[in-house]
RNA sequence: GGCGGCGUUGCCAAGUGGUCUAAGGCGAAGGUCUGCAAAACCUUUAUUCGUCAGUUCGAAUCUGACCGCCGCCUCCA
């Protein structure tokens, strides 16, 4: 599985996290499902836009670069995204992608002119079957800026000739860098072989950038590139395309500022990946609100199970119907939303059963929690039940909590609401939340 | 101009020929529990799916026209 990266030449934005966050869902949906998956999503770090901006902030490209592929793999990590199998750079590359035009170049499909190499279109009969193009109506109405080099305005670059002071590699058509599309026909025939499953990548990029790795790809190996496209639908504000040329964007990290991680994944996997979705603080709210839903049963199932009470009652509860429903919804082309109401169903079924059977039996929890990982941690990624670090003051914290809930529990005896409810509010303060049950007192701390 | 997509409750959003008087989340209203909270549970919240016409025994789902919105055709996830 392939997904067109990013240029590394800035902090990217929470519409690049949808598309990064829907095929990582996508990923580990596959996984969950026992494929083999090699995940492969190339950086491109040598490119137009990082020139420009090493120009504005006078360091070198490879700075640049450096810069915002730290900072995009920080993202990714706070985003709870899995890592790749493998993050090829264009940079580290340069000799595959040699060796792809110097194929297109032998078998006529690209030209040389002066230093510069172009892919030429009219050479791959079946350019535009991706996007429904046809050549001579993109040429009518072709707003393609004409370069004087090429033979044809719809023609690409391959190979571009550096400009003074721009950094360059060696090749036999001379000093030059590689062209955008090149690299991820290259890296991905390098990492997944001439035909591979599954190619993801945003809305935009189905024209011209996939239909040329298709061009590239098809003509040099002679074999299909790819069986499955998937394309993810934009992220607008105020139904317009969130973009860096629009200016309208938020930075990743300028929503994780305020939003979980978790909450920005239940947002994005509520709406089917290929619809746009429009970005509003509203909607973060309300996904972190149904969040809030999660984090209390599983803090219901981990206080039951720190109880650890032997016997009880077998509800009979039907997890496989759950697991079923999850599975259903997900094979239908990735159905993330309903996959989502399976899980609340599921929550909502769990929380009943607690609520009616007085006395459950551990191994109901034990099964309730192990469906939650398996589906709403492992696949959708939406809550973690990873187990925490228990540090050493935590102990003696919780300690000098459970002191404090059995002078609160006299103060109720007593009536001295006054002093339980004081209790009760400053713990809260500190992020400790108590719960009054039939059992006793139970408390939670927020993360 | 060419190509593609979308329009479902107060908001978001699944559903693409009968199981739909339409899932799920948020919001709202009432109730149970509680000293009060919190959480949880129960009940209510679209006879209707942009508009009009058609096909069909049957349509949110198919066809046509119209209205509105968006994207791609130039770097863009």
């Amino acid at each position: 599985m392939y997904i067109c990266g990013p240029t590394v030449y800035d902090y990217f934005h929470i519409g690049n996290a949808r598309t990064f966050i829907m095929a990582d869902i996508i990923r580990r949906y596959l996984e969950y499902k026992n494929y083999n998956v090699t995940y492969v999503m190339n950086l491109t770090d040598i490119d137009d836009k990082i020139i420009k901006k090493s120009i504005e902030e006078k360091v070198p490209a490879s700075e640049v670069a450096k810069k915002y592929s730290d900072a995009f793999f920080e993202d990714i990590k706070r985003l709870k995204i899995k890592l790749a199998t493998f993050y090829p750079k264009a940079t580290d590359n340069i000799d595959e992608i040699l060796r792809m035009i110097k194929a297109l170049v032998d078998g006529g499909a690209a030209y040389n002119v002066d230093g510069n190499v172009f892919y030429n279109v009219s050479s791959f009969k079946p350019y535009g079957k991706l996007s429904g193009k046809k050549i001579d109506e993109l040429e009518s109405g072709a707003r393609v800026e004409v370069m004087e080099e090429k033979q044809d305005p719809l023609d690409f670059a391959l190979w571009k000739k550096s400009k003074e002071g721009e950094p360059f590699w060696k090749s036999e058509w001379g000093n030059g860098r590689p062209g955008w599309h090149i690299e991820c026909s290259a890296m991905s025939c390098k990492h997944l072989g001439e035909t591979f499953d599954i190619h993801a990548g945003g809305n935009d990029l189905i024209f011209p950038h996939h239909e040329n790795e298709i061009a590239q790809s098809e003509a040099a190996t002679k074999k299909p590139f790819v069986k499955y496209w998937l394309h993810f639908g934009f992220l607008n504000i105020n139904k317009e395309k969130m973009s860096k040329s629009l200016g309208n964007f938020f930075t990743a990290r300028e929503v994780l500022a305020k939003y979980s991680a978790e909450a920005i994944r239940l947002f994005f996997a509520q709406a089917h990946y290929r619809g746009p979705v429009d970005f509003t603080s509203e909607l973060l709210d309300s996904a972190e609100k149904g969040l809030e839903k999660l984090k209390n049963l599983r803090s219901a199932i981990d206080s039951a199970m720190n109880k650890n009470k032997p016997g009880g009652v077998d509800p009979g509860f039907n997890f496989q119907h759950f697991e079923k429903r999850f599975t259903d919804a997900l094979d239908d082309d990735f159905n993330t939303p309903q996959a989502v109401a399976v899980i609340f169903d599921f929550v909502k079924e769990a929380n009943r059963t607690i609520a009616e059977k007085e006395n459950l039996h551990l191994d109901f929890y034990i099964a309730a929690r192990d469906f939650l990982i398996k589906t709403a941690d492992n696949v959708l990624g939406i809550i973690s039940f990873k187990e925490k670090e228990v540090k050493q003051d935590s102990l003696l914290e919780n300690e000098l909590i459970k002191i404090l809930i059995d002078i609160r529990l006299k103060a109720k005896n007593e009536k001295n609401f006054q002093l339980a409810d004081d209790i009760r509010k400053k713990l809260e303060s500190l992020a400790i939340t108590l719960k009054d049950t039939k059992e006793g007192t139970d408390f939670f701390k927020r993360e």
